[in-house]
DNA sequence: ATGTCAAATAATATCGATTTTTTCTGGAGA
DNA sequence: TCTCCAGAAAAAATCGATATTATTTGACAT
């Protein structure tokens, strides 16, 4: 009844494919925060042992998607305004030492690289492709590796994530403007290639801020 | 049946246990960089299953203290001059968030708290406690943590942590000038009780960059 | 009725053993 | 001598079962 979908065939341990299909129900609101998540239960919707399912959920932990409860299991974690906030403030202050980073390290190879991510989003946002969400991700992520700062790409990732779970419990996943989001960035994109670094960093601010509000204007608390 | 032996009192769970004792090791090098973390070994080391061993090293798979390869095991970080700097830059940039968040908030539970951890890290620093180095932390992480940023703690945390690694690999672990740090933490306390964000931010920062050139000039590549 | 405690139930945490996978070893062919 | 492959050994990953711990239930006393 579900599962063939995510599956792009290559499964190289049974814990890492609990991870990434746990953390995928746990980003779209599939499991949602704050639920209980009892091993049992995972274990037959995984189809798979306790053991994999257990070591999932201890490295969802340290993603901040899951808490462990002293000995009471886990749970999926619970989202605030507050929390959502947080993670706008801090994604403002990362990715903008990480764009300013890579751009200092700007050379042809990344700006190819660039512009291609770019191209792949652009066509599955057209075509309401399912890996929008991987496409977009991917060019914003492109647009900081050049920082070549891996700790700092790592918070980075981890941040988005947690923003984007915010996206799909606002507006089940899809509902936010493409075409602002498009001139947007393009906005990026050219600054960055230009290798024109506070417009960038302005522009990238500036499409975060305002999905911020779009976003935090939903929400209650 | 029989576990009453270790006089510690609070091991919550074996997990908890293997998992603050691994992270010890790693954190002092008595666990080397770099170096292959058998199961089996460990299992023997901690005098434990092999469940709460494999789910510890998960742990601390996402403090970026183990690595997991493949299908391969799990083996120490490894360590660099490249990655010592990028931690530095980023606990430059993530601490001076944290800290003028905290003097923003100020108020005299703070300041009680702040006088109360230097006091106490000052008398560990004397006697040569052995838990000198959580004082030290305790101090710092108090120093940050009236921003009430949870995430933001949580990587200033993971930060410090990586950071006192490099210290114990560099120098044994105690022989870094203690007249100089009580001074410089002084400093930065008697800022932070002033709030004046500016100087407490450049005392901290200058602190930082202080022993981590000391610490730089120690490595090699 | 209500609060408390003990037995029953459910879920977690842990262990021991089995199944895969990787790594090591040694010999046959070039 | 070197490479390549098969078999043996080691280690990791996973499973099934047990022990431990939390939660619920229901009877009893207030």
């Amino acid at each position: 009844m579900d599962a063939m979908l995510d599956t792009e065939g290559k499964e190289t341990s049974a814990t890492h494919g609990a991870y990434r299909r746990l953390r995928n129900m746990i980003l779209t609101g599939e499991l949602p925060p704050g639920q209980k998540l009892k091993i049992e239960q995972l274990r037959g919707l995984l189809d798979t042992g306790a053991s994999p399912v257990r070591e999932a959920l201890s490295l969802l932990t340290s993603d901040m998607l899951v808490e462990r409860i002293d000995q009471r299991g886990f749970r999926a974690a619970p989202v605030s305004k507050c929390n959502f906030e947080e993670i706008l403030l801090l994604r403002c202050n990362l990715e903008e030492t990480a764009l300013r980073a890579s751009i200092a390290n700007a050379d042809g190879a990344w700006e190819d690289r660039l512009v291609l991510r770019h191209h792949h989003m652009k066509k599955a946002s057209q075509k309401g492709a399912p890996d929008f969400e991987d496409a977009h991700k991917a060019f914003h992520m492109a647009l900081l590796d050049n920082s070549k700062l891996p700790l700092l790409l790592r918070y980075c990732s981890q941040l988005y994530d947690l923003n984007i779970r915010y996206r799909y419990l606002a507006a089940g996943g899809s509902s936010y403007k493409k075409r602002d989001i498009a001139a947007e960035h393009q906005q990026i994109l050219d600054a960055a290639l230009n290798h024109d670094a506070d417009s960038a960093t302005r522009h990238l601010i500036d499409h975060y801020r305002r999905t911020g509000e779009y976003l935090s204007n939903q929400m209650e608390p």
